[in-house]
DNA sequence: AACGCTGCTTGACACAGTGTCAATTGACGA
DNA sequence: TCGTCAATTGACACTGTGTCAAGCAGCGTT
């Protein structure tokens, strides 16, 4: 519990999220870490007990670096569902590359782990509710279609942002992530914003 | 070569499409599908190299027995984009639950084996090809909306219908297949669709 | 009846990657 | 000097895929 064994541990998750982002996730082996790490194998499991654990860590590590919370503030303190919905989205949109690596990994646990596919529905329950919030808002502000219940349309949005989403436009048409952002956003709104009607 | 042989391979193809669907494409093992069958582990390989040479033999098989030509051919005989563009998308989601099994198998084996990923990437580019199609027609008729190309149009419709699209709806959130069908036939319409400004 | 061919069986083994265990080392503080 | 604690080292279990070699049973030839 001294200093030295938190600085490993965190020196770890550093490695841990340089070496999932330069690999996209992929094929990165807990030898691979603590190589990197410039520590045994066995050390890592002194400090995670498995290797979702550490991915699990190593996703709360990245979201304080990249301090998720204020990234998060501007689409809160939206006023209106239309303004909240929009926001969401241009977050969303910005977040997912920089969580990629980390996100894939955890992604690619989850077919093997429990634990992993666990900790995965977690953080997208966490996202389905920044969905439902927006739909909620527009909903109360009367905005949103009539064909939709808040509850399907929080789903059909939750959906549409799905990761997998982003990874076809980006990697396999070629999106950049300002087009990813257009076109959600336009999408999200032909298909929740009621007209007048 | 004898009758003998071809028969074997059929029951070994019947049984991992079987065993694929009952158990949602997860967790099934060369030893599996070869008890299911009644042979060997080993006489599995006599017919098939790698799990993965199986998987996509399976897949082949399957569109077979549900004859996946003759499902294409109403959205293949529309006239219109519009038209073309509900029965291309009502002929995928029903697709999609009668293939998932097996469909999902191949998608997690991509994750560990290029000769997987690549045996997706081509069904995905046919899938894509039955897009395009559709919105070349719409293009055609006028009636894509102004801010698409055919290209982009083409990428967005792709990336909508992909599997864990359906997956997340149909698994995650309880829809069933025609609300899904529903659900995707409008958003498209709304999003590619022109009014006549 | 002996022959070979074919399809399949049996059992052993290599290989990767995760996770476990036990013995040991080296530093630091009381 | 002793105890503690992080870390090392090396061996090993386990799972699932894929390989290899020897053997066997049935069947048709000649």
């Amino acid at each position: 519990m001294s200093s030295k064994n938190i600085e490993t541990r965190t020196r770890i998750l550093d490695s841990t999220v340089r070496m999932l982002e330069e690999h996209g996730g992929r094929g990165v082996r807990m030898g691979d870490i603590a190589k990197e790490t410039g520590i045994s194998r066995q050390a890592v499991y002194l400090h995670f007990a498995s290797r979702t654990e550490l991915l699990v860590a190593a996703t709360r590590h990245l979201d304080e670096i990249l301090d998720l919370d204020s990234r998060l503030a501007p689409s809160r303190a939206a006023t209106t569902g239309i303004e909240r919905l929009a926001l969401y989205i241009d977050h969303w949109g910005r977040y997912i590359p920089d969580i990629y690596g980390v996100a894939k990994a955890l992604l690619l646990a989850r077919d093997t782990d429990d634990a992993a596919a666990t900790a995965w529905n977690d953080r997208m329950q966490a996202m389905r509710d920044g969905c439902r919030a927006a739909i909620e808002l527009l909903h109360s502000d009367g905005d949103l279609a009539t064909e939709w219940t808040p509850q399907t349309a929080t789903d059909a949005l939750w959906t549409m942002l799905l990761v997998p989403n982003w990874e076809n436009l980006t990697q396999e048409c070629g999106w950049s992530t300002p087009q990813y952002v257009d076109w959600m956003t336009t999408v999200a709104k032909r298909t929740f914003i009621g007209g007048p009607d």
